[in-house]
DNA sequence: CTCCAGGGCCAGC
DNA sequence: GCTGGCCATGGA
């Protein structure tokens, strides 16, 4: 095992628990005082001290955990935009959620977790793909104990669907074992950085299993393409309750804020997922 | 029991 | 091009 290395940042833009939890990420697990985070085939333990957000790695690893948690990013200039905007909800969401980055995922891993994630609930896409590195991925061993790998795309490919359906995938089952072998038979997922956004939305469309909200958040947390504006049922709250639009389309509705936004879309996107998510879930605790 | 979750596919207009 | 029904699953 290599040496450990222990990065630190000023936590005002960097909130450890915000980041990992404002759903654009599902491979993370309480550990002491923080988090353990799995990317690919690597794990590091991440936690907040003070003003200070750590990120504990083994040192091979450290420029790709830098990149990961877009270290280098100046979101005090995202932030700040998003307040000029002088919209009342986008100013209290920013506010709240000052601390979160998006963070820079593996293509075809977000494509997987995100094929997952439909009609689905957070806790629950979580856990199938938690089962999926289990079962799937290969075992790994560092400073942090052992955990599991994302599998790899030929491993995917090679499970049944009943494999899938057996870790609660659901129809969603068919959408990964297609996806998977066409990959597997040479669709180049990572080629597709170099399209425009909107050339990257179509081919991802083209896959079975993917529309156009997952295409956004694949584009989005997979690609780096943050004029994009994944609408789920939350964002159309929004939409509908605090910026009191009336389409009911939900790609009119991410035209209309990455009309508005422009490349701070995907930015301003997550503030405002992360504030009626929030809210809404602790309004329902309060009424038990 | 019904309704919902980071929706997508398909048939029928 | 648009709409409604359907698709698994588990928690509230």
């Amino acid at each position: 095992m290599g040496n450990i290395v222990k990065l630190e940042y000023d936590s005002e833009f960097f909130n450890i628990k915000d980041t990992l939890e404002c759903g654009q990420f599902f491979r993370y697990t309480p550990y002491k005082a923080g988090y353990l985070v799995n990317s690919l085939s690597k794990c590091c333990y991440c936690y907040q001290t003070g003003n200070n957000t750590v990120i504990e790695c083994e040192e091979k690893d450290a420029f790709y955990f830098e990149n990961f948690f877009d270290v280098k990013r100046d979101y005090s200039k995202i932030y700040q935009g998003a307040i000029n905007e002088n919209v009342e909800v986008l100013t209290v969401s920013a506010t709240q959620g000052k601390g979160i980055r998006l963070l820079n995922q593996d293509p075809v891993e977000t494509l997987f977790c995100f094929i997952i994630s439909q009609n689905n609930n957070i806790p629950r896409i979580k856990n199938s793909i938690e089962k999926l590195c289990k079962s799937l991925g290969e075992k790994q061993v560092n400073f942090l104990g052992e955990y599991y790998a994302f599998p790899s795309i030929v491993q995917i490919a090679s499970a049944s669907v009943e494999f899938f359906k057996s870790i609660g995938l659901g129809y969603r089952a068919e959408y990964v074992k297609g996806v998977a072998e066409l990959i597997c038979s040479g669709f180049d997922a990572y080629a597709l950085s170099n399209l425009s956004t909107s050339e990257l939305k179509r081919k991802l469309i083209e896959l079975r299993g993917v529309g156009p909200k997952v295409a956004d958040c694949v584009a989005l947390f997979g690609y780096k393409k943050s004029d994009s504006f994944p609408v789920d049922t939350w964002i159309e709250k929004v939409y509908k309750q605090d910026f009191l639009g009336t389409l009911n389309d939900r790609e009119k509705i991410s035209k209309y804020f990455t009309d508005r936004f422009k490349d701070n879309s995907g930015y301003y996107q997550q503030y405002l997922f992360h504030y009626k998510r929030n809210t809404e879930q602790k309004e329902f605790k309060k009424r038990k």
